[in-house]
DNA sequence: AAAAACACTGACATCGTTGTCAGGTTACCA
DNA sequence: TGGTAACCTGACAACGATGTCAGTGTTTTT
């Protein structure tokens, strides 16, 4: 195997522009007090010799180590993908690097790894997403070894971290109002487990958007799911075996969703035709599902971008702490019925 | 701010155990020659002390910075997540850390970006997913930097490193096997985009199979689309048009597959009842689907696992080299009508 | 005009680990 | 018994950056 090729060093560089290594260090750290003149011929020699500082020293000689944690229970999924994406974006512009800490809560030693991770690396922070964002047991871990942490969308404690999330109870309230002005008044509502403060406040999100309007849901068209398709499959046929049957089923989410379609046309209903049928996320399968499901979209890449800025600012800055909400949006696709104009 | 708390260091550990802190490296690096009574009581001070070694000063130090690089350029999707996931845990298992880092090739900076970060990092090898892993840029970058790397299903340049794939001739041949063993003779093929080789494969696959039985597909029912939903709808459209129709549609991939349900639902086809619809990938929605779709799954996990392995064998190694054929799996769901008994 | 403050730069120690090398045992062979 | 190998250990110097501090000019203040 040949020599891999290494990169210039901060010796290299002080020596081609003639300066002390400490000088070059300030240079590329932007510290105050050098000269316009030698900035410049620094800033010239990095250039020439395309001068990359080594990470591992930096981190070794300073207090931070441009490295910040994702962690995450199901790497896979959409969300987290999503989530990722944003958080690697801003992680680059910002000149920090993402690593990946998986976290398989079934396993026994989960916590130990964990730990491990970060005292190795010295992860400057880290970002948790739901649900573990919620998860007494991460918490105490990221809380002892002392360390930055910012939580998308957490259901509980919005006093012990920084975090984002959207407002899902005005998203729900809009979903509602959007099927009350075409005239559905007659809604069938899946939830998702109440563990969830997600489920809470999407059906209080509704039930008050009726309430605004003069009406109250019927109690048997309130039905609990628990996030997953086969829930929503399930929830769907009771609210369409009983007697008269809503215009519209607003599913917690996506997936339940798509389970009522799947019910509905078992039973012979077409959607939008017979049914209206409305999620909230914004899947990916939402767009290509025959009919297109009309749901709430999260703005999940910028969750990702702001928690790494959040994570990123100085402690002690007040601007960071408590909570920051961003905008959701309603996507309408084709599952929903005109019944009277707006 | 309280300080960070910081864990024992090697000379702590050192001290407890009354040895040299290079013997406490010894001792966890798993080298020869150290007295077994030396390593018990060193693995002891380890465990009391719970000592995590500092991987910035490991990176430092040695020749290894125990961080692998995972270059994705779409990372937000379903397959880049499980590549990741599977990568993910068998770095771990082999005491390696991922960073992930995007590549986006519309960006304009992108090779020195790349550059940038690798030999910040002093990334030990990279994992590249399709299609960057037949980026000759990407490809370059690396070269230069001689930086070990090990492809996942690349189209070319099968000497170029190591890589790990599933045979996907051989699974689009199964899957037009299982169709013809069901009384499916009259069948569409929906291409891909030439400039990939999976539709190249798959599309073999399926001519060859065809080709054993003695038949040959029919020329205006081999339609080109591009891997995306709506070109799977136009050509399940031109398919569906013309003069007399295929039993079956083999779609080269999951969301052309949902394109054509959708069209053929739009023309008053039901699927399976008037048309069976089969695609190659087993995108998450394909469970989800109705009908659920029957294709092919690729080990998606276990190669972004493999990969790691790869990377993580010593250069020159001969189990390493050449190509890792992984074993695929058809999952049989609702969209495949039985004309006729197998 | 002296003192004080500011602006700028480099020497040197340091971070926590591993590579190198020298040295000290013990075991084995001639 | 002496010599060579194998086994075991620690001193010391890297690795490549930054923090601290001292030192040298230059301006401003008193």
């Amino acid at each position: 195997m040949t020599e891999r090729t290494k990169g210039a060093s901060i010796k290299d560089v002080a020596e081609y522009a003639g300066v002390s290594p400490k000088t070059v260090s300030r240079v590329h750290n932007g510290e105050r007090w050098v000269r316009e003149e030698v900035r410049e011929k620094v800033l010239a020699a990095i250039k020439a010799l395309n001068y990359r500082p080594n990470a591992a020293a930096r981190s070794l000689s300073g207090s931070r180590s441009y490295l910040l944690g994702l962690v995450l229970d199901n790497p896979s999924s959409h969300y987290a993908g999503d989530v990722q994406l944003g958080a690697l974006k801003r992680a680059r512009l910002r000149g920090c690097h993402l690593v990946v800490e998986p976290v398989d809560i079934k396993a026994v030693n989960w916590t130990t790894e964990l730990t491990a991770s970060i005292t190795a690396l010295r992860l400057d922070g880290v970002l948790l997403t739901p649900p573990l964002c919620d998860n007494a047991e991460v918490l105490k871990v990221l809380d002892d070894l002392d360390i930055p942490y910012v939580r998308i969308s957490p259901d509980r404690d919005p006093e012990r971290s920084p975090y984002v999330h959207i407002d899902e109870r005005a998203a729900a309230h809009e979903m509602t109002t959007y099927l009350l002005d075409r005239g559905h008044t007659d809604i069938g509502f899946i939830r998702g487990q109440a563990t969830h403060s997600s489920a809470r406040l999407r059906f209080e999100g509704f039930r008050d958007a009726l309430a605004e309007r003069g009406l109250a849901p019927r109690e048997d068209w309130i039905v609990d799911g628990n996030f997953q398709f086969p829930s929503g499959q399930d929830a769907a046929r009771t609210l369409l075996s009983g007697e008269g049957r809503p215009t519209a089923i607003f599913a917690a989410n996506d997936a339940m969703a798509f389970g009522a379609i799947v019910a509905a046309s078992k039973q012979g209903l077409s959607v939008p035709g017979d049914l209206s049928v409305v999620g909230f996320d914004d899947a990916p399968a939402a767009q290509i599902y025959s009919p297109g499901l009309t749901t709430i979209r999260q703005p999940v890449i910028e969750m990702g971008a702001m928690a790494v800025d959040l994570l990123l600012t100085p402690p002690g800055d007040e601007a960071a702490s408590g909570g920051h909400c961003l905008a959701h949006g309603l996507v309408e696709r084709d599952s929903v019925a005109v019944l009277a104009n707006p």
